[in-house]
DNA sequence: CTTCTCACA
DNA sequence: TGTGAGAA
């Protein structure tokens, strides 16, 4: 249950996700606006993306890469919210899965890290860094 | 420097 | 969907 809660906790901004996603800025924030994905807003009105979000992104990013419109990305994410049908499911969970690898994840979380304390977001120096990552 | 919104040739 | 302006 509390794994839900890593999920939908909101923690990289627009760069990581573009980086994470291949997609543009501009397709990440359309999406948005077609309700495929609600990232959380925190001060100074930026998104912060959850790894929820991610996720869908890379679903939404095979669906446009296999030809699919915002009407049929639409539908597969109605269908995602009542699961009633779950033919196909199997094969495309599998395919997103396999993208999210966990050396990635820790990639990503790095990365995250990085740029915050980078920034002076965090109170945490470099040489404190190496205490995430033996 | 990074991201946001809004508007448009 | 891209891109540039202007603000935060």
């Amino acid at each position: 249950m509390s794994d839900e809660i890593r999920r939908s906790m909101p923690l990289f901004p627009m760069g990581i996700v573009q980086s994470l996603t291949d997609l543009t800025a501009r397709q990440i924030r359309y999406y948005e606006q077609h309700q495929l994905i609600h990232p959380a807003r925190s001060e100074g009105n930026r998104r912060m993306f959850s790894f929820n979000d991610v996720d869908r992104l890379l679903e939404i990013k095979d669906l446009i890469d296999q030809g699919v419109n915002m009407a049929g990305i639409k539908k597969v994410l109605k269908l995602d919210k009542q699961p009633e049908n779950q033919a196909y499911d199997e094969e495309q969970i599998q395919e997103v899965h396999n993208e999210l690898t966990e050396k990635e994840l820790r990639r990503m979380l790095q990365q995250e890290l990085f740029t915050a304390g980078r920034q002076g977001k965090l109170g945490i120096r470099q040489g404190e860094m190496s205490r995430f990552f033996h």
